[in-house]
DNA sequence: ACGGTTTTGACAATCATTCTCACTTTGAGA
DNA sequence: TCTCAAAGTGAGAATGATTGTCAAAACCGT
């Protein structure tokens, strides 16, 4: 229940990139947001390019696994992912636009590891993200 | 995209609560982990008090819009969920047996808010989860 | 008891995600 | 270059949680 560690394998583990793999990283690597599995299929569909949508969702898992990308839980449960780079970081998302800043907050790790151990938990790890409305929604009104 | 606000309404409003309603209630104040919709209904079901699928999920978001009951995802997208004191906290939840503990820090408040309005975000909100292993689980080997 | 409103619950409909499996691509060796 | 096996792909089926539908049931004030 609630799970947290995985154990499997697949794609980019090694071996020479294909088409698709490569497709799936440009198009998160040019996307500023979060996007969910959908809709990458859709717009490599649209841009000509089609990569099936199971190969879509096996690659965004194994980029996730591989740490090259960012997973997190929209509040209707679907998955959106990002390139992000490799340190761990938190994130500040504009709940209008969907714009998406990268936040470190050293302090704040040091806190739930300790909350942690101080409860007997080991092999800790966390999840924090905050949403707000950034300022050019705020001024767009809505 | 990723909302947060949330307009509707239902049950729990006022009047006085159904039997239904009070089974669902009563079941998450004697659970002490997450559950999931699904293992309400079923363990209703199995304790004789039968209460529709749709009504278990009506009354769960109601509790959750009236802030009585916190709900969070599992890695696999299910929604859990846990009655909860009213002020603000986190969780910090067993990996292994779903044992939860609930922590404050103000700290972790204070930075998240100066976090996003830095970068000019208002309406601030945010969502802090620890995960780990517990004393006993890690104890109890696996 | 009566008409109106709210809630319920069985079942159908959605929709993201995963599974299946035949087909294609790739890589190493002959 | 040819051949074979492993890895990867993709169309469509299957799964499973969640939501929508709507007629029947419970409730309320009169």
């Amino acid at each position: 229940m609630i799970s947290g560690t995985n154990t499997s394998s697949s794609a980019a583990t090694s071996r020479k990139p294909t088409r698709q793999q490569v497709a799936v990283a440009e198009l998160l690597e040019r996307s500023d947001d979060f996007t969910s599995a959908q809709t990458v299929h859709a717009r490599l569909r649209d841009a000509g390019a089609g990569v099936g949508l199971a190969t879509v969702y096996r690659t965004l898992q194994s980029m996730v696994e591989a740490g090259t990308v960012d997973v997190l839980r929209t509040d209707d449960g679907e998955a959106v992912y990002r390139a992000c780079s490799t340190h761990h970081h938190h994130h500040l998302v504009c709940r209008a636009c969907g714009r998406t800043v990268e936040v470190e907050g050293p302090a704040v790790e040091r806190w739930a590891d300790k909350v942690a151990s101080d409860h007997g938990f080991s092999g800790v790890t966390h999840t924090l993200e905050i949403f707000g409305t950034c300022a050019d929604c705020t001024a767009a009104g809505s």
